[in-house]
DNA sequence: TGACCGTTTGCAACCGGTTGCAATTTGCAC
DNA sequence: GTGCAAATTGCAACCGGTTGCAAACGGTCA
C-alpha cells in the first residue's frame, strides 16, 4: 500500500510547516493555533502518518511499556490474572510486555531485559517468588510492583495481595470450628513463599487448640497432578479428617484422589482450599475455599505502578486485601 | 546506585575511544581489534552500560517486538498457549507485547498500536477471529500470523492450525463407528469460525450415514457455565446418545450437566471434545477427545514469523497438523 | 503610529544509538 | 625499508521524534 511508513518530516513538507509543528500538532497540550493543527492533520491523514512511540520515547524518557513477569504459566487461576492486568493496563494507554520466568531462565536476565526495553514500570506476578526478586528491578531504577508477593512490615518494594499467615488462620480456625481434630496442611511446593506463610498460620492457631492432632506435608508444585501424588499417598498411610490444600488447583487434584480412593468428601476426607478460582464454583467440583480478591489486586497494582511514574521514591508499602472463604461442598457445615 | 542510566557517549569518554567503537563493541560481528573490544568493555562495565534497544531500532529497523494478540483469555487451554508462546519467542530473543482484543475494544486500535510500536511481527492466537483481522496487519505491512485461525486454500496471510473441517467429520465418524445412531453437535458460539468449520465437517459425515440421526446447537461461549446450560436444556428435551462437543470445555460443562441430571456418561450419554487440554487428563474427568497438537503449532508459527523479517513477501500459506483422537473414559470403546 | 504583551512558529540541538566512507594503522611479502 | 592490501578506527550524517529559545505575528491600548 504504502511504499515505506510517513515520518513526521513528509508530514511536514506536505503540510509545507516546520517539523516542530507537526510534532506539536500530536503532542497533547501543545502550543499550535486551530489552524496549523488543521493543516497538519489533513497532510498526516492523506499519508496515513501515526507517530513512531518509540522514536519519541528516545525524548519523552516514557515508552508506556510495562514489563508483566510471572512465573505461573501453569496454574489456570493466572489466565484470569493476565486477561485482568492487560486490560487495566489497556485501560491506562499502557502496554504489557509479558516474561515467562521458566525455570530455566536466569532472572537477572529478565532484569536486564527489562532495562534494554526501558519498561517504565514492572510488574512481577507471583506467589512463589522470594521479594529479592522484585528488588532487583528496583535496584536498576525501575519501578516495581510485586503483585502476590509476600508481606513484609517493611517491604522493600511495593507488595499488593493477600495476608498468607492469616489465611493460614483463617484455614486452620475454620476447620477447628467445624470439629475436625485431625487436620493437616497440604501445601504447595516448599520453597514458596505462600506455602511458608500459609503453614505458619495454619500451625499457629492449629497447635494452639487443645486436642487437635496437625500435621503437614508439601506438594511438589501447585498443580492437580501433584495434589492428587500427594493426596494418594497420604491416604495410603491413613489420612487427617480434613485438609487445607495450598491453592484451588491441589485442592482439586485432592479431591480427585479422595474419590478415587472410593472416599466421600466432606465425609471421610474434607478440603477447604484458597483462591476461588472459576473452576471451583464448577459444581462438578464445588470447593469450599478462601477467596482471594484478584480484581483488586490487580486494580491496586497498576494504580500503585502507574503512580510511581511521577514519584518513583515514595516508600514502599504492603497492600493487603482481605480473605474470605466461599462455601461449597467439601466441607461439612 | 546509579544517577542516571549510562550511555554509548558515557562509555566512549571512559574509554577515550569514539562512540562508533563501543557500538560496535556491542555489535555481532562488527570491526572491532581484541584489544579495543577488551577496553570498552572494561569501561562498559565499571559503568553498568546497557545498550538501549530501543534506541538502537530506530536505525535498524527491528525491535524485536512482537504482538501477541488474542482474545481468548477464558479458556484454560490459552495458558498453555501463551505459555509455549512467550518460550518460544524468548528463546530467539523476540519480546511478546501481549494485546487482549476483549470485545470492547475496536480491534482496528489494536492494528495502530502495534504499528506505533513498531513491532517486528504480529501473531494473532484466536481461533474465534475472522481471517480479516489479520489481515489488517498485513494491509499495515506488519508481518502476521494467525495461529488457530481458519484454513483456506488460498490465505491472505499465513495460517497455522488445525483442518477444523476434517475434525468435524473425525468426531462424527468416530462416533458412528461406536454405534450411536442419534448423534449431535453441540458447539461454540455461532459465529466463531472454529464453531462453523467443526459444524460443517460433522454434518457433512454425519447426514451421510444411514440411519443416523443428526442434530446441533450452540453454546454462547467456549466456557463451562455455557457447555453446561446447554447440555441441561438438551436433556430437558430428551438428548442424543453422544455429543461431539466444540471443544473440552464446553465438553467438561456438558460433562458436569450430564452427572448432576443423575445420567452416566458414556452410557447414557457420550462425549467427544476437542483440543485435548490438561485437564482433560485428569481423572475425574477422563475426557475422550481430539487432541490439537498445539505444541507444534505454536513452534510453525513462531518460526514463520521469525522468517518473515527477511522475506515479507512471502506466498501466505496454510499450515495444517493432523489430529488424532485420544481414548479416555467419555466413550465407548 | 508605536509600545507592549501573549501566541504561534521555526531553528537547532538533543535523545541514544548505527553505519557509509575515508583516513589511519597493521601485517606481510619482497 | 618499501609497497600494498586488509583490518581497524573516527567522522559525520542519519534514524524519528521533542523541546528550549528566540523571532515573528497578531491584537490591544494609548
Amino acid at each position: 500500500m504504502l511504499g515505506a511508513m510517513a515520518t513526521l518530516k513528509d508530514v511536514a513538507a506536505r503540510a509545507g510547516v516546520s517539523r516542530s509543528a507537526v510534532s506539536r500538532t500530536f503532542t497533547e497540550g501543545a502550543s499550535v493555533s486551530a489552524d496549523m493543527r488543521r493543516r497538519v492533520q489533513l497532510a498526516a491523514d492523506e499519508l496515513g502518518y501515526r507517530p513512531n512511540a518509540l522514536a519519541s520515547s528516545l525524548t519523552t524518557g516514557r515508552t508506556k511499556l510495562i514489563g508483566l513477569v510471572s512465573n505461573n504459566f501453569h496454574n489456570p487461576i493466572f489466565l484470569e490474572v493476565f486477561d485482568r492486568f492487560t486490560r487495566g493496563l489497556q485501560q491506562r494507554g499502557l502496554r504489557p510486555l509479558l516474561v515467562n520466568l521458566s525455570d530455566e531462565t536466569d532472572p537477572a536476565q529478565s532484569v536486564r531485559m527489562m532495562r534494554d526495553y526501558s519498561v517504565d514500570g514492572v510488574i512481577v506476578a507471583s506467589s512463589t517468588l522470594s521479594p529479592s526478586f522484585a528488588q532487583a528491578f528496583k535496584d536498576e531504577g525501575i519501578p516495581v510492583v510485586h503483585s502476590f508477593g509476600r508481606f513484609s512490615e517493611a517491604p522493600h518494594v511495593h507488595v499488593v495481595g493477600i495476608d498468607n499467615v492469616e489465611c493460614g488462620r483463617m484455614a486452620a480456625r475454620a476447620l477447628i470450628e467445624r470439629g475436625y481434630m485431625r487436620i493437616a496442611f497440604l501445601g504447595g511446593p516448599e520453597e514458596a513463599t505462600s506455602t511458608q506463610d500459609r503453614l505458619d498460620g495454619f500451625l499457629e492457631v492449629a497447635s494452639a487448640a487443645p486436642g487437635v492432632r496437625v500435621t503437614h506435608t508439601f506438594a511438589r508444585a501447585y498443580s492437580f497432578d501433584a495434589g492428587r501424588e500427594e493426596m494418594a499417598r497420604l491416604i495410603d498411610k491413613g489420612p487427617a479428617d480434613a485438609y487445607f490444600c495450598g491453592d484451588d488447583v491441589l485442592s482439586i487434584g485432592a479431591l480427585s484422589a479422595v474419590r478415587t480412593a472410593g472416599l466421600d468428601c466432606p465425609r471421610d476426607v474434607a478440603i477447604i482450599g484458597l483462591n476461588d478460582m472459576e473452576m471451583a464454583r464448577w459444581e462438578n467440583i464445588a470447593l469450599t475455599t478462601i477467596h482471594q480478591p484478584i480484581a483488586e489486586i490487580i486494580e491496586a497494582s497498576v494504580n500503585l505502578v502507574v503512580a510511581m511514574f511521577d514519584d518513583s521514591d515514595v516508600e514502599p508499602t504492603a497492600t493487603l486485601f482481605p480473605c474470605h472463604i466461599v462455601e461449597r461442598q467439601t466441607l461439612v457445615s
